[in-house]
DNA sequence: CTTTCTCTAAAGTGCACTGTGGCCAGTGC
């Protein structure tokens, strides 16, 4: 019967849909979503309190909102819900998930043409019978298409936010087995990749079978794909795969380094291997002809490279991309790590679309042993996300002014995420910016403009001597939106004219700007900051992420601004006010 | 459905953009 605060929130929101379909009252499913927010945020046991009927008084959970929640929390259901989603096939909410697909138009899909699915929606647009409805033209259709085909290439596709979790759970149970020697992760994850595709496990042993057995029966598993001896897959319950791979304690540096890729990386690296006179496969070094001398003994991975000639290359780097020939004139760089962080900008509170205040985000950060947190949330435009106006910026400045009072090892620096407009232009007049200790300035709508108009308005943003630095680049949300055009070489090269940040944008949806972008940058003289975008404490862990997309960058601690120390980057932000004066 | 200095009634986030259909509806931020 037990239920999570979660749960109860999911319900919510899910009625909130289903009435959206129905065309209910817009504000009654609006009282619905807010009732699932205030659910998931609420500071208390709200579970053991609705359970004991004693919602009473908490803003925004009215009489209805009440029952309705202790019935879940006392029965783990809602009757009500339930006779709603029976009224409608449970296909009908993967359509919300096609962009340009509104509760109005669901509901005319479902009703005219009966289309309660994905591939009934496919089917319904390329037979020209969802062309007949009303509000469905022919561009309309085209994009509906679209976004059917960017989410079937997806289908298979998991965020590397969604993966980590459930790769260190499992490691670490792999790790607490009897007979695992050595227990790593491999494959696209241990390279830092943004998306993943599966996820690999590789573990040395003297007892294989016994490894892939308990493998096949870990908690999260849905269904065993494979199951072998020494290798076995499974899906967990979420659709991803996960495939282990059980090795002797000696092959182990060889099948790590080869179940790691990239497979362009390891191509090249064979190749060289072969130069040496031997072959590298995924057990070890064999000699080529009988007049080659075997090949050193190999302990770990870092051997291999060794052995080859190289520097070791951190998995972030193998994709081929000129790493080994850094390697072999040792000049891989030192990568930037977690450890090196100390503060973070960009970061929202509930003045705008957070969900932790002020004082809340600043202690967070200091308990996570920062020295320093940039507040920016939205300016005014961003109705949605309840946008600041400039009397309510000016009184947060004044708010943070106040909160640094208390500490003399600590800041918030106070800034905005100022929407850049559709011209370029900045949503807060310039003596507005002139007060704030810093500004990231973002692209918020206006998705559609040209490749060439697109660069030409985020170049005339960083133009503006009060941006410190650019917002989440593209605009792309992986595996569900691509970002806008730009032109991204352009605006490379004018961050580094004018010396404005690109940020290095943390959240698990965007690792943006990407990563195949930042050793060009870096090289151009673009310095970034590895910013979270958090809209609540716990989103503060996102630049765990984004540390790993700047290591797959090539960047090193220099090059990150929020490295820096807070005596340093009380400087770095006053040069650049004095050099706005000028 | 919730709130409320309109308190058994009324008001409750706004705007840009897109495409279609004929000047506005729906979506998304």
């Amino acid at each position: 019967m037990t239920i999570s605060r979660d749960e109860i929130a999911a319900v919510l929101d899910e009625i909130a849909l289903l009435m959206e379909i129905k065309g209910e009252n817009p504000f009654k499913t609006r009282a619905y979503r807010n009732g699932a927010e205030t659910v998931r945020n609420y500071q208390g046991e709200i579970v053991a309190i609705a359970a004991a009927n004693e919602l009473e008084g908490i803003p925004g959970i009215g009489k209805a909102l009440q029952e309705k929640i202790h019935e879940l929390a006392s029965t783990g259901k809602l009757e009500f819900h339930q006779n709603l989603r029976a009224e409608f096939p449970p296909g009908l909410f993967d359509l919300f998930g096609i962009q340009g697909l509104g509760p109005k138009k669901v509901r005319a899909l479902y009703d005219k043409l009966n289309i309660d699915s994905i591939d009934a929606l496919k089917a319904a647009c390329q037979d020209g019978s969802a062309a007949s409805l009303p509000g469905f033209g022919k561009k309309s259709i085209e994009k509906l298409l679209e976004s059917i085909d960017l989410k079937e290439q997806f289908a298979d596709f998991f965020r590397l936010g969604d993966v980590a979790p459930v790769a260190e759970y499992i490691l670490n149970l792999l790790r607490e087995h009897p007979d695992s020697l050595r227990v790593a992760t491999a494959g696209s994850y241990r390279r830092g990749k943004e998306v993943l595709h599966d996820l690999d496990f590789l573990v040395a042993t003297a007892a294989p079978a016994k490894l892939t057995s308990y493998f096949t029966t870990l908690p999260e598993v849905h269904s065993v794909i494979a199951h072998g001896d020494t290798k076995a897959s499974i899906r967990l319950e979420n659709g991803l795969q996960c495939d282990l791979r059980a090795v002797s304690n000696d092959q182990f540096p060889f099948a790590l380094q080869y179940f790691s890729g990239s497979k362009e990386h390891n191509v090249a690296l064979r190749s060289r291997a072969l130069k040496h006179g031997w072959s590298l496969n995924e057990y070890g070094f064999t000699p080529k002809d009988k007049s080659t001398p075997p090949a050193p003994a190999v302990k770990d991975e870092r051997d291999i490279y060794r052995v080859l000639g190289l520097d070791d290359i951190p998995p972030e780097l193998r994709e081929n991309q000129g790493e080994i020939e850094a390697a072999d004139a040792g000049e891989i760089p030192r990568l930037i790590e977690l450890e090196n962080l100390r503060g973070t900008f960009h970061n929202h509170t509930t003045e705008s679309d957070g969900k932790n205040t002020l004082e809340e985000m600043a202690a967070a950060a200091r308990d996570l042993g920062l020295q320093y947190l940039g507040i920016a949330d939205h300016s005014k435009s961003q109705f949605q996300a309840r946008g600041l106006q400039p009397d309510r910026l000016l009184r947060q400045v004044e708010a943070i002014g106040k909160l640094n009072a208390q500490w003399d090892d600590f800041q918030v620096f106070a800034g905005t995420e100022v929407d850049i407009l559709k011209d370029g232009t900045l949503d807060f007049e310039d003596s507005l910016l002139a007060q704030l200790d810093y500004c990231v300035a973002s692209v918020h709508g206006s998705f559609q403009l040209s490749e060439k108009e697109q660069t030409k308005r985020i170049i005339r943003a960083m133009e503006n001597q009060h941006v410190t630095m650019l917002g989440h680049v593209t605009g792309r949300l992986l595996l569900k939106r691509k970002g806008y055009e730009i032109n991204i070489d352009k605006i490379i090269d004018c961050a580094a004219a004018t010396g404005t940040i690109i940020e290095l944008n943390c959240n698990p949806y965007r690792l943006d700007m990407d990563w195949r972008h930042w050793h060009r940058a870096r090289d151009k003289g673009v310095m970034t900051s590895i910013n979270p975008d958090a809209h609540s404490t716990e989103q503060l862990q996102y630049l765990a992420f984004g540390v790993r997309i700047a290591r797959k960058g090539w960047l090193r601690r220099e090059d990150v601004l929020n490295t820096r120390s807070l005596e340093d980057v009380r400087e770095f932000l006053s040069v650049e006010k004095a050099a706005c004066k000028a």
